[in-house]
DNA sequence: GCATGATTAGACCAATCAGTCTATACCTGA
DNA sequence: TCAGGTATAGACTGATTGGTCTAATCATGC
């Protein structure tokens, strides 16, 4: 399966936002990472570097989606479904051997102070709220429960995204369904 | 009393760091925010903005480890005095009118992937866990538990950090403590 | 095989970046 | 009052930034 070329910039560029942040990635570096010229890149996002950020974390926020709604969808019990979405990213960061940002965190807040690019964000941790949401009251959890747990978990993870940079580990990560019910 | 050169840089520094993260802060715009020439900055710190960052993470560590401390010190209980720093932290965002990263983590975690850096962060995330740790002993809760307690404190803390910055509100710190004990 | 729009290619530009350097002003102690 | 170190002041530099522009190439329909 060939990679198109806005596929090819989409991924050069959420690597290195995430593990840059959006103002430290160089336009140019993601272009050779991705081996694409400049004039592909203006003629799919026209709006350079931002429309490119844009859609990134977009793209991004999809991916995470997918993978939580995998994690409960295989889950008996809320714990179960955010043990899971927990492993599943600690993986990620050691397969990686780097402990990034979390790609909407990099991407979007490390950008500019733009209104779009603080909407676009918001809308992504909406979304995956309302999905984390949706599953713990499907598994028996009462919605006002529910509501408080997911945004518990969301904070957690970001918290923890953050601090595992610090760390150099994702250990952390991966305590964070003891913390749900401490 | 009369502010330093070297005061008014790191006032600056950490204003700006915090606001837009070490990479798309500018030297040029932080040297006119402080009102200070370009020579005065590497004369106060040879090491340049590198230099900058990590002495400005390390007063604001040390000026919110103050805010922890004496939240603490007013308190009863572990709770009372998390919901106590949540509120600080919360009415600073309301202050500013701007949503913000933490400091250190706009400071250092937004800057170079030097291990300078990430030790810095490293050792200042520590100190906070410590501290608080401390007084949930002190406020009697088991050791176990105030260890863990305390680090979900901190995630939650700096996730909410960053999704308040998406939300344009500090409204989701305030509801931090609820979610401790969840 | 020709024409047309889509795409690639990269030279080029002004602006900005962090950092260097020299000159001057200031303060303190003799 | 002078000497000498400290601090301020900002012009200047080379590298890099995001973005523009024109030319070449590609694919597709006739």
């Amino acid at each position: 399966m060939e990679k198109t070329t806005r596929e090819k910039l989409i991924y050069a560029a959420t690597d290195l936002f995430r593990r840059k942040g959006y103002s430290a990635a160089g336009l140019t570096e993601i272009l050779q990472a991705a081996g694409v010229p400049k004039g592909s890149l203006y003629h799919h996002f026209p709006g350079g570097k931002p429309d490119l950020a844009l859609e990134t974390a977009r793209w991004a926020g999809r991916y995470l989606s997918r993978l939580m709604e995998e994690a409960f969808q295989e889950s008996t019990s809320f714990k179960e479904g955010v043990t899971r979405i927990c492993n599943a990213i600690a993986d990620i960061h050691d397969a990686r051997g780097a402990w990034d940002f979390c790609p909407v965190t990099g991407t979007l807040l490390g950008g500019p102070a733009d209104e779009r690019f603080r909407l676009a964000a918001l809308e992504i941790f909406e979304s995956w709220v309302k999905l984390s949401k949706t599953h713990a009251i499907r598994l028996g959890m009462a919605e006002a429960r529910a509501e408080l747990q997911s945004r518990a978990a969301l904070l957690l993870i970001e918290g923890a995204w953050i601090t595992a940079r610090a760390d150099g580990s994702a250990d952390i990560i991966r305590r964070i369904p003891d913390m749900l019910e401490a």
